[in-house]
This record gives C-alpha cells, sequence and structure tokens, in this order.
DNA sequence: ACTCAATATCGACACTGATCGATCCACCTC
DNA sequence: GAGGTGGATCGATCAGTGTCGATATTGAGT
C-alpha cells in the first residue's frame, strides 16, 4: 500500500454544500489502512533516513551515505529503505554499483493530510 | 511525552533571514521522540478511538460509548484510551461512574506539523 | 452496609518487528 | 574470468506490544 491510496480517507463530498456538523467514524478498513501507513514512518531510524535523503545534496543519497549516520548495519538499513520504497514514500534508482534513493514528493503531505482528516 | 513537546521539531531559527537550502537531519533524540509520538497514533484501534471521540456529539464519549464499536474488549479499549491520554492527545474527566475522554485541542495538529517538518 | 455497574489494573500469551551476521547477487575493474 | 565492492536477501534472535480473562477499584442506589 502507498500513501497515496490514502488521499480519499475521510474526504467530504463535494457535492453536498452542507455537510453534517459531525462526520462519521473512520470505519475499520481506513483506520487499518492508516495505521499501517503511519507504523512506516513511526520508527526513529525511517525518519532520520527520510530525513537524511531529504537533506542530501540534490535530494538523493546511496546507501554507504545513510549507514555511517544511523550507527546501524548495513543489512539494516536496507531493510528499512525497502520498507520505505514499498510503503511509496522513497524510490530506489540503481545506476551501477550504487542505488540512490529520492523522496517521493508529496508522499509524506498527503498522510499528514490523512491524519488531520481523522477529526 | 506529550505531543506538545514536538513543536519545537524542525523549527527554523527565525532569527536568521536566509536559511541553507538544505537542513540539518534530524537528530537521533528528535527521531526518537517523534517515532514515539506516532506509535502511538499508529494503531487502528487508537485511530478509531479518536475518530469516535472527535464525531461524537458534544465532542465527548464514555468507554461504554466506545467498546462495542470498536469489537474489542473493555480493557483493551481501556488500555488503548490509556496511552492516548498519556499521549496528551484525550483527556480523561471521570464523573460518578463514567469516563467521559475529550480530544486535546491542537494535539493531532502539532503531530502532523512535526511529521511535515522532518523534511 | 450491601449490591451492582462502570472502569482500571494485572498477569499471561501470542504475534509482530527491529536488528544482526552470514550469504548471495550484480556490476565494475583489472 | 578472477577478484573486489555495493547492496539485497535470509535466518535467527530478542524486545516490544496488542489482546484477553480475571481481579481490583470506585461510585451509585437501595
Amino acid at each position: 500500500m502507498t500513501t497515496s491510496e490514502l488521499f480519499a480517507v475521510g474526504e467530504g463530498d463535494p457535492a453536498v454544500c452542507c455537510q453534517p456538523v459531525r462526520r462519521e467514524a473512520l470505519d475499520e478498513a481506513g483506520a487499518d489502512a492508516l495505521a499501517r501507513a503511519l507504523k512506516v514512518i513511526a520508527d526513529p531510524a525511517r525518519l532520520r533516513l527520510i530525513s537524511l535523503v531529504a537533506a542530501h545534496d540534490d535530494a538523493e543519497a546511496c546507501v554507504c551515505d545513510l549507514t555511517e549516520p544511523l550507527n546501524l548495519s548495513q543489512p539494516t538499513v536496507s531493510h528499512h529503505l525497502r520498507i520505505l520504497v514499498e510503503a511509496g514514500i522513497l524510490t530506489r534508482d540503481k545506476r551501477g554499483t550504487w542505488a540512490y534513493y529520492r523522496l517521493v514528493p508529496g508522499a509524506l503531505d498527503s498522510l499528514a493530510k490523512a491524519l488531520l482528516a481523522v477529526f
């Protein structure tokens, strides 16, 4: 599941001019999807990976740039990067020996938007 | 830790007029704090609790209102509510036999804001 | 006081997930 | 093609946590 699938969560129907004051509560499927998306970023290592990639020149970084500052083993970093890619937050671009990671534009924004739509 | 403590995470220094293009990456302590806050809401049961409280009349709800729609046992619901209160997302107001829960205004907003400050 | 109802706490169990060492794979260079 | 390097995958381990039944606690009503 990617974060873009969360766009529709909790959005009001534009065809209705006056929505009721009390919205319906999040249904089970929506809560499950949003929880899965939040679990992806609810990890200090993955938050730092996102931050490191965003802070890097050209907004892309290879694994070798990310392993040392996180003080984690290379397989662990690779594991976290895989989870972030599968969630649609990062993209992997393998050029030759190196793998470069980039932020997916709007991914975290849509996640924050989905979060604020809960209430 | 409450969500309000996250307000300062990643905010730019207003005394500096021209910030560098690349911000510094999230430090270990900041990543840990944000991850802990996100873990609180990265659970389908707790997301539905937040949504149910927000959707309820008067924006408050007692445990008996919340146990049945979640299809979880009463101790489990009480456990989740405790976690949400300790994180500063809900408040508990015990009046007589019943305990009423309310959303803390701005709690989720500040969390979403802290998330968007990561990158 | 006794009873009952609403909620919180406790102890235990099962499952998920973060981490690492070892290994495998792809590509580059000689 | 042989060796080396960057990165991914695998298997195991261990900590964390969601869940429940049982029990304790607190307040209302008789």
